[in-house]
DNA sequence: TAGCTCCTGTAACATAAGTTACAATCGGGT
DNA sequence: ACCCGATTGTAACTTATGTTACAGGAGCTA
């Protein structure tokens, strides 16, 4: 477990943070106006509340309850899944635009499968688990609520592809170029240990890859960071 | 691809069976009232058509379109997924009450990112996808699509799981006893060969492990079949 | 500068899984 | 009875990945 950096929950910053309605409204009209009509846009920001989370902030962990959902504006969440032994795996990142599906359900309150962590600042907007259904009788809401499910699926998807198709070699390269493409920069800092519990792997075995990739010249090792040669299609 | 047994596809039976809508109504309404309201029951039969598939049949496979929804009334489907070489790997069974919910779009037809393979007798009620929308409005209906949605999340984040944090042995072992499960028998007809393209590996493998097992007194080898001697809790 | 921790490189070995090759056996059909 | 294909068992080898151990460097702080 890598949360030695991570700084806060979220279930206390809710009760910290609370900024007025006025920049949640602005903030969604801005940022959604082409998804959500007017009313809808309006029943969000009545309810919803704007937070900002630095880097490396775990916003929700295994096991863990949670009466919102969250919408995100900008920045980018890590989705981690980890087994009964505490043994971690990278599963997906979330960006804007994303929300946080696993947690879809008729109940008031759930339970989450899997721990998130920001990657970057990240905005978002966290709306309390029961307007999600009743907002369903509205078509922009339903389409964004089946998009979300259809993309996390996919994401799901593409999960189980990497790991029953994939070497280790290939899967770390493809995280790499994925974590590249997230921080905006081809200059991927963090160290091998890190790699190793994404990826549920040992970091003597991360090493010896990526100095196979360095010599195939797919990236350039430093001490803390990777530069990342190769670019994502 | 292990299609030499599979017998038709679904496309093509959709159009040469199509019986009578008492039909289907009766078997609605003993297999779903307590799940679905009257009204929607009766929409429901007002569109749905009941098919019944022999063991082994392929239903839908990789890039495939369909426009219907199958709703499963008796048997049990397999779920496999597809890599680029045509290698194969097994995702989840469905059974009574599941839908195949990857299909959630709004769009009028969707393409199978999955392929899915009757494992016996299976009857089910296919939907114009069309519908799935409409009834959103009916509170049962909603919660079948999020249940559904939930339940499918829940066997891929196994999946993931099973492939990121288990060894091959017990993924079979795993495996025989959902079949075994399945199958309501704790016989599993079915070869070597069978096993190793549902777990992608090669049949030379799982003979070596279904030894293995063996030894450890988990199972007994048969001809064509494996009997599986510990229960699933 | 000394001491400390974190990060990286590397070797040597262990284990899991994939590959190739071949033999033996079963069962169905002619 | 015989043939033949499908199924299973097994050996020998290769490759991928995991494990343990240790060394050296980078950077920080006293």
């Amino acid at each position: 477990m890598s949360d030695k950096n991570v700084k806060y929950s979220l279930t206390f910053i809710i009760l910290i943070i609370g900024i007025m309605d006025s920049k949640v409204r602005d903030i969604l009209f801005t940022n959604y106006k082409h998804q959500f009509n007017h009313d809808l846009l309006e029943q969000i920001a009545e309810v919803g509340t704007y937070h900002s989370f630095p880097e490396n902030t775990m916003l929700i962990d295994f096991g863990q309850r949670t009466e919102h959902m969250p919408l995100l504006i900008s920045g980018a969440i890590k989705i981690l899944r980890e087994d009964d032994n505490g043994k971690e795996l990278f599963l997906y990142f979330l960006e804007k635009g994303d929300t946080c599906t696993m947690t879809f359900t008729t109940a008031p309150q759930i339970i989450s499968e899997i721990r998130a962590i920001t990657e970057v600042r990240t905005e978002l907007i966290m709306m309390p688990l029961e307007h999600i259904q009743k907002w369903m009788s509205n078509p922009d809401w339903q389409q964004f609520v089946f998009n979300s499910f259809t993309s996390r699926m996919q994401e799901m998807l593409e999960a189980i592809d990497t790991l029953a198709f994939m070497n280790l070699d290939q899967r770390l390269h493809k995280y790499l170029l994925e974590k590249a493409s997230i921080m905006k920069s081809e200059v991927v800092v963090c160290s091998h240990e890190e790699l190793a519990l994404d990826l549920n792997t040992s970091r003597v075995v991360i090493s010896r890859i990526l100095k196979q990739l360095e010599n195939k010249g797919l990236l350039v090792l430093r001490r803390g960071a990777i530069e990342v040669l190769t670019q994502l299609v």
